[in-house]
DNA sequence: GGAGAATATGTCTGTCAAGGAATATATGGG
DNA sequence: CCCATATATTCCTTGACAGACATATTCTCC
């Protein structure tokens, strides 16, 4: 999960994931596509390539990368875990209520931590 | 997108989100739950605010951090563009074959870029 | 208005990652 | 085998950022 999020956080390596998403490309293209230069391109792939989220395939001297799909289903899954946020926001108040008495009750001395 | 990506891909950052999740806190409590010291917790929640993640509420001299709704949202959107990778996969091999074609014509003196 | 609690901010240090340029490694063809 | 193409790897410099610690700010309450 932090892998993936880590990979995707970077915008050029973002421009290459959503350029993948159109299908596999060489490394070649990418870099003519994106404007990029390619031992960079060939660095950010090897990034997302450690990170899983794509997969490489070599023909004659190229090498062909392409998205892999569980990353993507693994995001997908934990966003959807947040669905919950936008509806109903506002009966967590109480919570928060009863977590400052909490909080209230075990005044002690604790350090700062 | 960037934004939020970046913000996410921190892991103690991310455990605070996912604290968050269950409703609002306030500062001293999420350093208590997490077992971070407060300076970090407000640090990582004030880059969490600048990207747009959280919100804030001042009661009385506590500031109560709540998930916002928004980057979710859009998260969710995105990664749903990708959904369509798990599912059919080989029909793109042509274009492969079809790229790997042209780039061969193109074939001139282009600077390695 | 002064004390204490809750939170924010500043400084320092170490680490890590990205871009640039040069170079190394494969791969196919004549 | 040697050449050209495609890609990977290395070295360097620079900037961002996380953690630790100390300190400033803000608020409440007496």
């Amino acid at each position: 999960m932090i892998a993936t999020l880590a990979a995707l956080a970077e915008p050029n390596r973002l421009r290459i994931v959503e350029l993948l998403r159109d299908g596999p490309r060489a490394v070649g293209e990418i870099s003519e596509r994106l404007a990029l230069r390619q031992p960079q391109v060939s660095k950010h792939l090897a990034h997302l390539k450690g990170a899983g989220l794509v997969a490489v395939r070599p023909v004659a001297q190229q090498r062909v990368y392409q998205l892999r799909a569980e990353p993507f289903a693994e995001l997908a899954a934990w966003t959807e875990r947040y669905r919950a946020l936008w509806a109903e926001r506002f009966d967590e108040l109480d919570a928060v209520v009863d977590d400052l008495k909490r909080r209230e009750k075990k005044k002690k001395g604790e350090p700062t931590r």
